[in-house]
DNA sequence: GGAATTCTTGACCGTTCGGTCCACCATAAG
DNA sequence: CTTATGGTGGACCGAACGGTCAAGAATTCC
């Protein structure tokens, strides 16, 4: 016995993250959130709270979808070594560079608020410390599969994998050509990944 | 025949510098860095221009140190390999952890405005090539010196090297613990740069 | 000592920000 | 059709921002 909403949430969440994702945090104004998700500020405060609150839940519906992908990309390669080569060139193919520019929305979150919103930071914790037992469980298959030595650790493994990763990221952001990029991402897969199929 | 200045450009510029690297670009406030510099409004005004022409003049002063640093920190190195491998352990020495959360304020700029000043993404593409380029030397002279393989490219090398430390740092920024990040590191140096001390 | 010149200070301005609030309207139940 | 309910949109607010400007202070030359 009322007015039902008008707009699909998960439809905003992903208009706002965009945003969010495009101009960073501070320099996204209540005005330009109103623009993308076609709703008026009443609205959008009535729904998700304030600026904050609502940042937050992107941010959430984002990492949670990047897991559900990571998962999903890890558990579909017919050999885990490939997957994780992968995880260092995948973020780099994109030709236009249009979608390596933007970088990794919570990499970006890290660095605008993780000094100053101790939430965020939090989930930057936490999200990494999935992504590296995700990743983990990968190394520890690419052992089984005998593409790995067999006595490393797969943790550590996979943190230095995913230091690669975001430092492959962070270079793409500087402006540095994708030639130059995609080089240095197959030197950092041969040197932490190498190639076992010899043996 | 006038007023001299009674403040050092210098010691304004580091005090400018250290402001805008605790708390980012946007996050200073002009008041804030009055505070800081001990300066009115007007005098930073009359002396340095707008807030982001200081803020350019903090970062290429920031960025002139810091080659200043690693140039001398590459060449006062007995063996060019141990340099390199303090390139991705040194960020994380510090027990406190407090230098290394604030990071390396031209990643945290690149990151905050890289995608909307292109006058940042420029100096940040030039100060990472030329840092490639002085490690692209010390690999050389690593290479010179036995510690390395002779065949491999020098600046493919550096460039590895560099994505591998700035990875390091932002996983420092989630607030991973130092022990950890001192494995990690250790894991990195040992996998880029292997121990030929045997051959 | 007087004058010229530059530095310094803080009051002031317009803009834009995030956030609140209320009048209006669309819907569903009776 | 009436009425109650809750979504919607935009006017409105105080605060804080970056930036300007003019009056006063300090210094050097003549």
């Amino acid at each position: 016995m009322a007015r039902p909403r008008s707009f699909d949430e998960k439809q905003v969440l992903n208009a706002v993250r965009d945003q969010f994702w495009d101009a960073g945090y501070a320099a996204t104004s209540l005005e330009d959130l109103m623009q993308v998700s076609g709703l008026g500020k009443g609205s959008l405060y009535a729904a998700f709270g304030d600026k904050r609150q609502l940042f937050l839940r992107a941010l959430r519906s984002y990492t949670d979808d990047s897991h559900g992908q990571l998962r999903e990309a890890l558990a579909d390669a017919p050999r885990a070594l490939d997957a994780l080569r992968m995880l260092l060139e995948a973020p780099i193919d994109d030709p236009t560079g249009a979608g390596t520019r933007r970088g990794c929305l919570m990499a970006n979150s890290t660095y605008e608020l993780g000094h100053a919103d101790p939430e965020v930071l939090d989930h930057a914790h936490r999200t990494y410390e999935t992504s590296t037992a995700l990743i983990g469980d990968c190394v520890a298959r690419a052992q089984r599969e005998g593409d790995l030595p067999a006595g490393a650790d797969p943790i550590a493994l996979a943190r230095a994998l995913l230091a690669a990763q975001q430092g492959l990221l962070f270079m793409s952001r500087t402006g540095l050509d994708t030639a130059t990029l995609t080089a240095t991402a197959r030197s950092l897969a041969a040197q932490l990944l190498p190639d076992r199929s010899g043996d």
